[in-house]
DNA sequence: CTGCCCATGTAAATCGTTACATGATTAC
DNA sequence: GTAATCATGTAACGATTTACATGGGCAG
């Protein structure tokens, strides 16, 4: 259910179409919860039966895009879900039960992991960072618009939230980094020489010269 | 196919029957990759037809049970497996999302969910914490099988290996913890008398006396 | 006129959850 | 005897991915 509440929650800022939303949930809202156009579009049409949606066409630049806006009983709706209890999902990662079994590996391909990791939360940072610096400077353009039509007394926990969620994901991303630099240099303290089925090195291909 | 090569993974320290497999990825292995029993037994049977593993019919305590061991080439595709880049999975976070949206509900809601993740990871640290003690005080009765069967030599690595693993989500659960403590004491610094349609107060329900 | 972005989908397959079903053995 | 645990599943549903399909508008 958490695709459509995202749904629901995005337009509660401000309407969009389809694609609006197909871009964003492989981008800005993608940073929290990522879709594909194929989840979106038949999702919409089961928010617009539930009615807690409604979609209007729109021709205006001569494109037919259906533009969808929150209905009274969707925005009944999202406010039930957001405050209802989180159901955290069951604890699956594949990289750690990877790392559990490498212990038949070289210490390379442990290595190539370990980078790997550091890299993509690396990359996770990076995006989670230029959301976070949006939110705090105020050029996020959705944040502008939910604060608009809400009272300024508000706005410190409109933003205090949007700013906390970012600031969380950007410490466990520079956790991820940490461990991963942390256990790299666990490995290369462990006795280098032993047991090297570090592939063929120097070692095993010396350099013949005839005399 | 991550689920067929914990199942793997599992069975190459240990044969086992698929009871034992269901109640594992419910409590040990469930640490790192969670499945229920109507998963675990029909992988089971689609391993067996692909020969990764074998399943010898166990009678000796009366009860019908199929006990799977790995086979050679069960060995070398989990070996692959491990090795080959980690595909990560697509940012999916429903309380995050929750949270960004939660910019309509009291502060007393806000909080609840703020001390309800904390407790969600409370627990968690709690299950990641036996597993990592189990490890590196030597009483994990499959990491012994498994070093039982490996060179002297190799134990530091396989230990560690696993020790790292555990150390790392310890570490996740610790980040959200003082997260959510973090928070909460931001929402606390919060002007508290500002707006609060922080449940239906005595203000909104005077008691009415007839004179 | 070609390739890219806008715009909207369908179909098949995979993966996972929830609910149900069945029977045997063991502990109280 | 009856409840818990052992042991193995099936069926229906829900969520997600991947691949494919189609057509209009716009810039070089």
């Amino acid at each position: 259910m958490s695709l459509r509440f995202s749904i629901l929650g995005f337009l509660s800022t401000t309407p969009a179409s389809g694609y609006d939303l197909s871009r964003q949930f492989s981008q800005g809202v993608g940073a929290l919860w990522e879709a594909s156009a194929s989840q979106i579009y038949p999702e919409l049409r089961e928010l617009e039966r539930l009615r807690l949606i409604e979609g209007e066409l729109y021709t205006a630049d001569r494109l037919n895009k259906r533009i969808y806006r929150l209905t009274e009983e969707g925005k009944r709706e999202l406010q039930q879900w957001v405050e209802a209890d989180n159901e955290y999902p069951p604890e699956r990662d594949a990289e750690r039960i990877r790392l559990i079994f490498l212990d038949k590996s070289s210490r390379e391909t442990i290595r190539r992991h370990l980078i790997r990791h550091r890299e993509h939360y690396e990359r996770r940072l990076s995006i989670w960072q230029s959301q976070h610096d949006g939110i705090v400077d105020g050029t996020h353009p959705r944040l502008k618009e939910r604060l608009a039509e809400r009272s300024s007394e508000e706005h410190e926990l409109i933003v205090g939230l949007k700013r906390v969620v970012f600031e969380g994901n950007m410490r466990r991303a520079e956790l991820e980094i940490q461990w991963a630099n942390d256990t790299l240099n666990w490995l290369e303290s462990l006795g280098a020489e032993k047991f090297s089925h570090d592939e063929p090195t120097s070692v095993e291909q010396p350099i013949k010269r005839v005399g």
